[in-house]
DNA sequence: AAAAGTCACAACCGCCGGCTA
DNA sequence: TTAGCCGGCGGTTGTGACTTT
């Protein structure tokens, strides 16, 4: 026979974790290791499954993950490598030390395809959309991307699409549009430094582990 | 001021390949 | 040999924060 269950699943909590359950992950892990995830709830102290800790670690608790967001470089760097590797992307997040695939992946289901999708290239074939040749579409993608992702250059780009005769100008147009403004600002509008907001919030402290190291281990 | 809509991201689900009892 | 677990992966969902109406 196999070996036994990771879990049972009856009576784990599910949903997010709190500090406390935060605080026992920690402190197991930094002292023990990880062996075996299945016994990692049972002897930390959890009511969690096997799978749940690990995720909770590898993409939330782990002391070697770079915070904060995204730069550009990163972004282009992972447009590069998801048009040679396709939503492979642990793959595409071993080219980044101290980033999650989970937080690439949102990255880019959130950011990168809109991103593209405004520069006028199709996200799933990195082609452009234009050979797809659906204006009809592409129509609608940048009125939702100027709606939604750049609502003051709305007014501008459809006075410019109104005087434009040329698809392909759509599309340069908006790249150097884009290139004009696509700074953190644009997506964290009025916030100075989200990253440093970020670590400033309770929930996410670095302290925590100085914490953790004076009190626990 | 409150309801509705939107967004970002943490967390879960289900599948798969490899491993093991 | 093989049934079934483990760890890893990608897709999807849930939820809290924020914005708009």
């Amino acid at each position: 026979m196999g070996r036994q269950p990771c879990c049972d699943k009856i009576g784990l909590k599910r949903g997010p974790w709190t500090i406390e359950e935060d605080h026992k992950l920690m402190n197991f892990i930094l002292n023990n290791g990880i062996q075996c995830w299945r016994l990692v709830p049972k002897l930390a102290g959890l009511m969690r499954c096997g799978k749940s800790c690990r995720l909770r670690w590898i993409n939330y608790l782990r002391p070697d993950l770079k915070r904060g967001a995204l730069t550009e470089a990163e972004e282009d760097m992972i447009i590069k490598l998801h048009s040679q590797l396709g939503n492979r992307w642990s793959k595409i997040a071993g080219h980044f030390p101290g980033r999650t695939d989970n937080e690439i992946k949102n990255h880019w289901n959130t950011r990168i395809k809109k991103k593209l999708k405004f520069l006028g290239i199709d996200p799933l074939t990195h082609k452009p959309i234009e050979e797809i040749n659906n204006d009809e579409i592409k129509q609608q993608v940048s009125e939702e991307i100027n709606e939604k992702v750049m609502p003051e250059k709305t007014l501008e780009y459809t006075q410019e699409q109104q005087n434009s005769t040329s698809s392909s100008s759509i599309n340069e147009s908006n790249l150097e549009m884009f290139q004009n403004s696509h700074t953190l600002d644009m997506y964290y509008p009025g916030v100075e430094d989200p990253f440093q907001n970020w670590i400033a919030s309770p929930i996410h402290n670095w302290d925590l582990f100085d914490y953790l190291q004076d009190n626990f281990l």
